[in-house]
DNA sequence: ATCGTAACCGAAAGCGTTTTCGGTTGACTC
DNA sequence: GAGTCAACCGAAAACGCTTTCGGTTACGAT
């Protein structure tokens, strides 16, 4: 006993040298298949680990990857982010790499960051979330020679690797689906334009609107910062148009909830006055009244597939430019995307009552 | 170039020893003051970082800690889990440590993971969670020898470290505030009984219900896993009791959420005829109609509590005994709990009507 | 018998730190 | 002016692994 095995005292339980040992368990093609028998029995009987410093310090490499968390509107996320860390942390330890997790307060720690890992490189690759359009973080990781690949693309990403839903067409085809259950006026609830995914969120609203023949410069757009607050300050603006929409495309679950209820504070229904989708696929959209219509793309699996991508970049087993993956979004119906009313401003002055009866909300 | 800069550069440049160099960096009292000054000013200028594994593999710890996801039950927790790790990141980056996470599928892999990390020591700690009554885990640890915090107590933690909220204070308090407010019949939905803090707030809820004057044994209980459908389930059955309850402690908020819902499909509303608690402190909550009325534990700073806790039993400056915290949750007023209604027959007809008008759930 | 050639294995040099142990200065004492 | 003692620094071992290189065998071919 007394601390854990080391390949020496494996070397000399089986009489071998301790370089022996080392390259029967690597497997390496100058050792006699007696020989690497023997030694990974012994090893497995006296439970050998590698000393994972002692290995990385002379192959040159950690072995780790890194996750860098959201810093901000951490809240539009949390609830997949765990889901997309499990999905990587169970990819890598199927290799037997480690994952670890990152947490800048701002962006110019991140960038920080990213230096000390260039130096220490005790990290060897990462995978950055909350791309923006323009993002320089994207530079400095290939000046600084990191391998990386990123959740979500940008405007330079064409060399990069990066694992992206096609948030484009999964607008395009929200706003079909809208346009299908009879809608005219499909309204847009956009989130920050730095944001590379809200931007093109936005632009495949705008395609779905231009494929169903209707205008898209006259479409009602709105933008906010993707939260509950956000989203509810939106639909106000929307609400007091001349001609308010029936349906909005909202630019996730949190805003569209958010709008929701500024739709029931205007006297509404959403999903029937006004039809709303939102998009992410939280669970908790199918716990609200009405259960929030939206738009779902699975979080294991793309953990799963980023991990996968950054070790092979890691490896050099491949180019970033062979890394690049576009997943569709799934539409998930529930119960806020119908077929527009005509009566309007009956069913409104109807539901006025129902809902004031029903807000509740004055706890002592 | 060529390579990050190694202790031997900053050596050969100043004419110094590899040794003198590590050592003025490491602030040693047999370097004089000048040379420190000169090799940090070198370290600087270069930017020097040391090579993490070789200094883990010299100094024979890893400054890595792990954090152990919880592999079942993830969707009742996800949403804070993201803040508690940022904690723990967060705090450890301050002492230049890592965080990894680890995703086990089930228990037995779990204490796999142990076992490796005993071996390997790549990771110097633990922080668990989601701990049970009767948890294994602790004794397998301490006889692994691995240093370890636990985000929740269990029965054999009188000599470990660990952080926890006082659940039963918490569900007392509850408890009293509904009682506060008038309630007589309040019953409790509670979770499985494995996971400790479910027992805590169940003797929590007890207690308030004994402090009040009422009779525990009279009052409703039901069991449910941690998941909206499981707190919907538990109140369809509260519902059919020839006595109903007025008012429902909830183990957390999905499960409250799911209590909701119930509720509302008995043509009821939540928070009149049924007042309902939850706890967590979920931002959803705040999103639903009516607002839950739950109970709140600060995440980012227990992470960061546990962090703390978890390094100082690593450096072996504290015993685990010594890390032992109880903080205290603190109710947030919402929606939710309000005083009985005494027309309960009259008032479920009535909003029968408007619950039906408001449900809509036709998508198409 | 000799040589060549595989097939196997050991010795040893790294990887980049930390840390112990001596050794060299210079100043200070008597 | 010899001895003492700090103060300061360098040499070298250690951490546990990988990997190159060279050295032994055994074997068949000549």
């Amino acid at each position: 006993m007394g601390g854990p095995t080391r390949l020496k005292v494996i070397a000399e339980r089986l009489n071998l040298s301790q370089s022996t040992v080392s390259r029967a368990l690597n497997d390496y093609q100058d050792i006699s298949d007696k020989t690497k028998q023997l030694v990974r029995k012994a090893a497995d009987e006296l439970g050998y680990q590698p000393n994972m410093h002692a290995r990385r310090l002379a192959l040159g490499k950690s072995e780790t990857l890194g996750y860098v968390m959201p810093w901000q509107d951490r809240q539009a996320s949390e609830s997949f982010l765990s889901e997309l860390m499990a999905g990587m942390a169970r990819a890598l330890a199927a290799y037997g790499w480690d994952l670890t997790v990152l947490v800048p307060h701002s962006f110019d720690e991140e960038l920080e960051m990213f230096q000390r890992i260039a130096r220490t490189r005790h990290i060897s690759g990462l995978v950055v979330s909350r791309t923006y359009s323009d993002d320089r973080r994207f530079q400095v990781l290939r000046d600084l020679q990191i391998p990386f690949v990123s959740h979500g693309r940008s405007n330079d990403s064409n060399a990069t690797a990066w694992l992206d839903v096609d948030n484009e067409l999964a607008f395009a085809e929200m706003t079909a689906h809208l346009v299908g259950l009879g809608h005219r006026r499909i309204a847009h609830i956009a989130g920050p334009e730095v944001y590379n995914f809200a931007r093109q969120r936005t632009d495949g609203w705008r395609r779905g609107i231009g494929e169903a023949g209707l205008d898209p410069l006259s479409a009602p757009l709105e933008m906010t910062d993707l939260s509950f607050e956000g989203g509810k300050a939106a639909m106000r603006r929307l609400l007091v148009l001349d001609v308010p929409p029936t349906a909005v495309c909202c630019v996730s679950d949190v805003v569209a909830i958010g709008a929701m209820q500024a739709v029931r504070e205007a006297g509404l229904v959403p999903g029937r006055e006004i039809s709303l989708v939102g998009y992410d696929g939280l669970e908790i959209g199918a716990w609200i009244e009405p259960p929030l219509t939206t738009m779902r793309q699975p979080q294991q699996s793309a953990g799963r597939r980023l991990a996968e991508m950054l070790i092979s970049l890691v490896e050099g087993k491949t180019l970033p430019s062979d890394n690049q993956e576009l997943v569709r979004a799934s539409l998930v119906r529930r119960g806020t995307a119908n077929p527009p009313v005509s009566d309007w401003p009956e069913s409104r002055q109807a539901v006025r009552q129902t809902t004031r009866a029903n807000s509740g909300g004055f706890d002592s």
